[in-house]
DNA sequence: CTTATAATAAGAATTACTCTAAATATTGAC
DNA sequence: GTCAATATTTAGAGTAATTCTTATTATAAG
């Protein structure tokens, strides 16, 4: 394949299109997980055993900067990497520690904000947290099962 | 006085009415601008020379749990201590790095969020960003007088 | 007063980056 | 293509903000 000659976002927006920056970009777009930093790193390795921790870290910063991948901050956990560029927010887990993009209005959101006299918004993020789907439906099913087992 | 004898909200909680998490509490009350530990801790020595920084961290974990105190994250600076019980958001100025706290319709919000099938929400947290009005106003104040100086 | 339990203090340890410097790769000009 | 200029990668050292450990001290219940 000729991606380097076909150059995609990256190298357009006047970011140098080295395989570590493609591949570090790749490993985002193919599982929208929300890896941190060294769950990126181990993907990467698989396909690129030589990359550096440091380069995974300096692709990501890379890719952020351009405006193709977003951080997610959940409290004080390792930053967290999106690739979704839709508008949506972040939900967070709080059983399984699992991040998902939510769908969100966010003019009137914005709109519910009063900030005070002479404040200028340049950005709003929501961060809901609660139960997802997945440990919902395994909470029930071992609740009726066998509701000796979750207790600590 | 007696403090000790006529608990607030923190012995009635359950928690240690210490003389160093009182003290912390009300260096929290006393100025509202959203201090990091380590400005709690300098804080904290004036009254109290002794007080270590794991106290101090201590301390602000047991009102965070008895949920006298949020804390206020951005990006991944250092953890800030806000003691407002009030519903109210976060702005984050981008130019002096100062929090405050803005008021916003915390249920109008919440309902633009959509949820996925079977998702439940614990908690909604917003963050804006933006310039306050003390850096819009000495900016303004700036350009208009000597351009010149604002630039890097 | 005594005993059980919890909190404090000091410092070591840990996590998640962030920086530094040398080696290597890429781009643009010939 | 070749070469210089510039950017990127790598490995490892360094850092900031906690977090943990252990001995000491304080508090509360009896």
């Amino acid at each position: 394949m000729n991606e380097a000659r076909n150059p995609d976002r990256l190298s357009s927006s006047g970011l140098r299109f080295t395989p570590q920056r493609r591949h570090v970009y790749h490993i985002l777009l193919q599982s929208r997980d929300h890896p941190a930093a060294n769950e990126v790193f181990m993907r990467a390795k698989k396909g690129m055993p030589e990359i550096s921790m440091a380069t995974v870290y300096n692709c990501l910063e890379a890719l952020v900067r351009r405006g193709l991948v977003r951080q997610v901050n959940v409290d004080r956990t390792a930053t967290r990497y999106c690739p979704n560029l839709e508008q949506h927010c972040h939900f967070y887990c709080e059983t399984c520690g699992g991040i998902f993009d939510v769908d969100y209005d966010a003019a009137g959101i914005q709109s519910r904000v009063t900030l005070p006299e002479e404040f200028s918004m340049s950005q709003l993020e929501v961060a809901v947290r609660g139960l997802c789907a997945g440990c919902a439906a395994r909470k029930s099913g071992r609740g009726r099962k066998r509701a000796e087992a979750s207790a600590p």
